[in-house]
DNA sequence: GGGATTTGACCAAC
DNA sequence: GTTGGTCAAATCCC
């Protein structure tokens, strides 16, 4: 893909949404990694405050022409008395990016709704943080397959509403790495309960938060050996998708 | 049994 | 009236 001028708002939106996108995955290689920790963690909290700050500048970009993205999920603002199902946010944070790795951005999401979307071919699938009940985590996201059948992998329109203020409960536990594989490994129906083809959920299992900006997820050590890569001495998550990773870093 | 997903219904925006 | 977003009961899986 040839790499554009900025020579207007949508392609300034589209290069952010790409750099969102890679950051994603830089932050899968960082998380996975089995670097030394006490460098890791903090290019990882570093990776994650420039995807905040480039989400925030998506949102900004994105509000000034609000439902000009296929408007994604409602605001939740059914704690202040308002509407809690408008279909055009206004006045609330939002950006889309498209990626092929919709699943992956370091949060916990919770599917709580499915719909055909009219004049889409694909479902739109809605997800809010897995924290929203615990936490009151606004932060809600939606994600549908763009009708690009030359993609490979296919992409992915994700949009997310409102900024994360959960945090990330503490534990020991170990993580367990996102699988991917529903993203790109031709639908598979093998995971739990999938109903839609494409997008079933992935869920990383919290971690101890690294910092108060957003939390992180660690990937570390997944409990799925065989999706990491071997040889390059790099685990990665994505190491059953189809992603060109040679592409992705050029 | 608990947590996550599915799916139809409901409701608000358009 | 149509469409999209959310809810909640039913269902499934671990």
């Amino acid at each position: 893909m040839a790499e554009q001028p900025f020579s207007q708002s949508s392609t300034v939106t589209d290069h952010l949404s790409r750099g969102y996108e890679r950051l994603t995955q830089l932050l899968a290689l960082l998380s996975s990694s089995p670097a030394n920790p006490s460098t890791t963690a903090p290019a990882i909290v570093l990776v994650d405050k420039a995807m905040f700050c480039i989400a925030a500048a998506l949102s900004e970009l994105q509000t000034t022409s609000p439902c000009s993205i296929d408007s994604p999920t409602a605001a939740e603002d059914s704690r202040n008395g308002t509407d809690s199902k408008k279909r055009c946010k206004k006045n609330v944070q939002s950006w889309t990016i498209v990626t092929s790795v919709p699943h992956f951005d370091g949060h916990q999401w919770r599917k709580y709704g499915q719909k055909r979307i009219h004049s889409s071919e694909f479902p739109r699938s809605y997800y809010k943080c897995t924290h929203s009940k615990d936490q009151g985590c606004k932060a809600t996201k939606t994600i549908q397959q763009k009708e690009d059948k030359i993609s490979n992998p296919p992409k992915y329109v994700v949009s997310y509403s409102m900024h994360h203020t959960c945090k990330a409960i503490e534990t020991h536990e170990i993580p367990i790495v996102v699988d991917s594989l529903a993203i790109t490994n031709e639908h598979s129906t093998s995971s739990s309960q999938v109903a839609s083809p494409d997008l079933s959920p992935v869920l990383p299992k919290p971690v101890a938060d690294i910092e108060q900006v957003c939390p992180i997820m660690d990937y570390r050590e997944p409990h799925n050996e065989a999706n990491w890569f071997e040889g390059s001495g790099i685990m990665s998550p994505f190491a059953d998708s189809d992603i060109d990773w040679e592409r992705l870093m050029s």
